[in-house]
DNA sequence: TTGTAAGCGTTATCAC
DNA sequence: GTGATAACGCTTACAA
């Protein structure tokens, strides 16, 4: 491997030079042609490492994710690989699989100067892990003051989900959903639904659950019987799509007919690039406009420049066969 | 940011001394102790670009797909992910989005030292890039004699899936699908398929499509037509589960009843691991061992160890709603 | 405009 | 066992 001496060397002229060209310097014509043919007479490239040894920069940055095989994580991851490459960056996958030493493990790479900074979706207490030394960045999850989060509008989602239940004949509703202690999108989802509701007089329940995803997963088939049994509601607002699904099928069991007799919406709406068929009405995330709002924020973070701390971006409603009209 | 430099001076002992302690050498219980003591005191964590400069091995590792907006290459990168934690690396994630200059700058990072090493699932012909320096594994595609290739059993999944259609009550049969001029696997797919038909004496008809996918999208409405009503096929074997739903879609339009009039069987069966439901019959890859041999596969090379050129992994049937009993 | 040389944080090779 | 020290490939003052 040709090194920056070699090129030099070859080209007879100082590694100081080669350095200045190829950071863009200036130099005489000549010297720049010698330059330039060195290089590609020795098929040189600069070597990553000695540069981010030398400028604590390394144009690598980690994603946080629970994990990539999920099709709204790995949407997302899509769109932010795809804007790294505008800013010459590369992107670190870290599937966290909701377990927290792993969580841990990939903040203090950060801290080895592996990457230039973090774009996390957490919903862990990892607080303690994260220096304010360490540009990092959040999506769907409020940290703190100084940590900048971008998210959806939720509450605005939510009172979307129960405009659109109304609208398609709901006459009595319910969310179900849960979240854990420090997630405040997934209250905010209900939150906006609820308030949809008590302006407008609509009479409406809410189950939510505050823990991990497998336990609500075992508590709700009892919780859809109750809603569906003994109160008699007509349209459901699911915390997300996935749970949307589980609900679909309990419904299913019950011998409820989706959408003629209870109508569902769920929350996230990420699409398959691929054309697998999805039928579930959802409040969709802006997925591609989260992913270059995290990018370009954590961007200024790390070259120092303003960041706005707290952005927030509009959801849309997608009707899909769970919901009529 | 405390270096190596800060930890020996606390701890009274030289760099060296540190940096044995730092890879496990043996040292004095006393001189460990102080050195442990300051570790901790500093919060110290080694650089890992000066150990990358000085050592050339980064515990970093590229994988290349088309794009991670996908079940299957989603699953597949969720599993190697997991499978590089237990070598302590880490995955640069590149999506290729089918760009050929895209893979290309991808490749050159490797001789950026970047990376230790790749796992490339490309179409493209990308050979003269790939030098045989570099420590490369391939995925699903055959690229030559020195870099290592791991696949499906793509032969016996086509005559798999002959075999189960016709099981299912299906007389006539087709495959349709396309591919690169490079991609072997797609067509060791239809061969397989063929060949059980001709064993068994079954009607069937090929259609495969060199080129690109949009292309082939393009013409598949006139191939469905064409298969259905002039040849009266009532069994499809398609190239992948993507151009599966596509054809679903197709027949649908057409009035024809899945399973009833025809059956249809898909190739990849990548799961969501949500619970998204997935109808269509499909021969599975089994994306946990791919991962797994692939990881292993590009270690040893990376560690100039022996490494099987060719592993084929089997695949399994998954029934789904497209296909009787 | 160009060259020289120090130094980034490690590892590894020597002596001691 | 331990301590100096050169070297990895690059950037960046500073000198020429």
């Amino acid at each position: 491997m040709a090194s920056i001496k070699d090129v030099a060397k070859l080209a007879q002229v100082s590694v100081g030079s080669v350095s200045k060209y190829l950071n863009g310097g200036k130099l005489k014509e000549k010297t720049t042609i010698a330059i330039e043919q060195a290089i590609k007479d020795l098929n040189y490239e600069k070597n990553t490492y000695a540069t981010g040894l030398r400028t604590n920069r390394t144009h690598t940055i980690a994603l946080i994710i629970p994990t990539i095989w999920h099709p709204f994580f790995s949407e997302l991851a899509f769109y932010i690989e795809a804007e790294l490459r505008n800013y010459q960056s590369k992107l670190i996958l870290c599937n966290t699989q909701n377990n927290y030493e792993n969580e841990v493990a990939y903040i203090s790479m950060a801290r080895q100067n592996k990457v230039d900074g973090l774009i996390a979706l957490t919903y862990s207490n990892v607080d303690e892990y994260i220096s304010s030394e360490m540009p990092i960045v959040s999506i769907d999850r409020y940290f703190s003051e100084k940590i900048p989060t971008i998210m959806s509008d939720n509450f605005a989602g939510g009172g979307l989900a129960a405009e659109k239940l109304i609208q398609a004949g709901a006459k009595k509703l319910a969310f179900i959903g849960y979240g854990s202690i420090y997630d405040n999108s997934t209250r905010d989802r209900y939150r906006g639904f609820q308030a949809y509701c008590q302006t407008h007089g609509i009479e409406s329940e809410i189950i939510y659950y505050e823990g991990r995803h497998h336990e609500f997963n075992e508590k709700l088939p009892e919780l859809v019987q109750q809603i569906i049994i003994n109160k008699a509601v007509n349209g459901i607002f699911v915390v997300n799509d996935e749970q949307a699904y589980e609900v679909l099928e309990l419904l299913q069991k019950n011998k409820v007919r989706v959408p003629e007799d209870v109508q569902v919406i769920g929350f996230d709406g990420s699409q398959q690039s691929t054309n697998i068929p999805s039928s579930l009405s959802s409040i969709r995330q802006p997925i591609p406009a989260i992913a270059a709002a995290a990018v370009k924020c954590l961007i200024n973070v790390i070259e120092k420049k303003e960041a706005p701390l707290k952005t927030i971006l509009p959801v849309t409603y997608h009707p899909g066969a769970t919901t009529k009209e």
